[in-house]
DNA sequence: CCTATTCCCGTTGACGCCCATAGTGCCCCA
DNA sequence: TGGGGCACTATGGGCGTCAACGGGAATAGG
């Protein structure tokens, strides 16, 4: 297996420290990832964490634009400012940095979400809340509104 | 690592004085950069900072202007007459001078922002406005291109 | 001579490294 | 088929190292 998927949730230690999901540890180790980045989602309290190609990506679409405009600048100001790397201790932890807990809103427990090639961060209560409404609008796909949109 | 990413916020010493994070010193370091210089962004109350090949960024940009108008003139001397040298301690840090504060609006704390080949140096409320704004941008134009999609 | 900078040292707290323990699933064997 | 034991994960905690930070002393420059 070498994606991410299926969730998990784990407990915050006194040290701020949670362990990564075991399965997840053996994609990241598979895909050879040697350091993880971890990004801000845009307009989600979670983050997105995979490995440099997560990063090489928006990169690679920064340098389509002009570098003068403020497109470019608004991306690199994203994909740069609001990512971080997260170093896996021996133990397969990460430590909840104040850089995470403030986006996600993470306190004592976090939720591992698999998304394919890349897994989510999210404060459990949050996740709950999201997964409902993401449900919901899928539902309401399947009813006839017309697909493609992006209620908000 | 070989790119300045993420952002933290600092405390300024009595004597004027800021740590720069190890993180970005480790990059300044692996980057081979023996000063750092520091300018005035163009059109925000924050500072530049990296190696001399920051000024290649510029002078890019200077390049693009006809050198008749007067435009091209105040790039060059803001750039080139507008920099500072910023001098890193012993112990990896950096005084504020006059210089950076008036434009900054930087007084007790500093926020450093990873930009990929540069980093920046703000004052944290300032930080937050105008990164609000920016992801508002983005999101904006995410809800203009195709629905659906996200970065893998 | 006074002030601003630089050097150096000590303290504190955060973080990484390592080990211990408990809970769980799995396999082998009786 | 049930029990014992092995393997491994999750989690807690001790401890050493290093970064952040404050402050005194030496130095330079006006």
């Amino acid at each position: 297996m070498d994606r991410f998927l299926s969730n998990t949730v784990s407990r915050i230690d006194a040290k701020g420290r949670v362990s990564v999901p075991a399965h997840f540890r053996a994609v990241v180790q598979k895909r050879g990832y040697s350091e993880l980045y971890a990004l801000r989602c845009l307009d989600l309290p979670a983050m997105d964490v995979g490995g440099l190609d997560l990063l090489d990506r928006y990169e690679q679409r920064i340098a389509l634009e002009d570098p003068f405009l403020q497109t470019a600048d608004d991306m690199s100001f994203f994909c740069h400012g609001d990512g971080a790397f997260l170093k896996l201790d021996q133990d397969g932890r990460i430590t909840m940095s104040d850089f995470i807990r403030e986006h996600t809103g993470v306190s004592s427990e976090v939720a591992f979400v698999g998304r394919g090639n890349f897994f989510q961060i999210w404060e459990p209560g949050r996740l709950a809340a999201y997964g409902a409404q993401a449900r919901a609008r899928l539902l309401q796909l399947r009813q006839g509104t017309k697909p493609g949109e992006r209620p908000e």
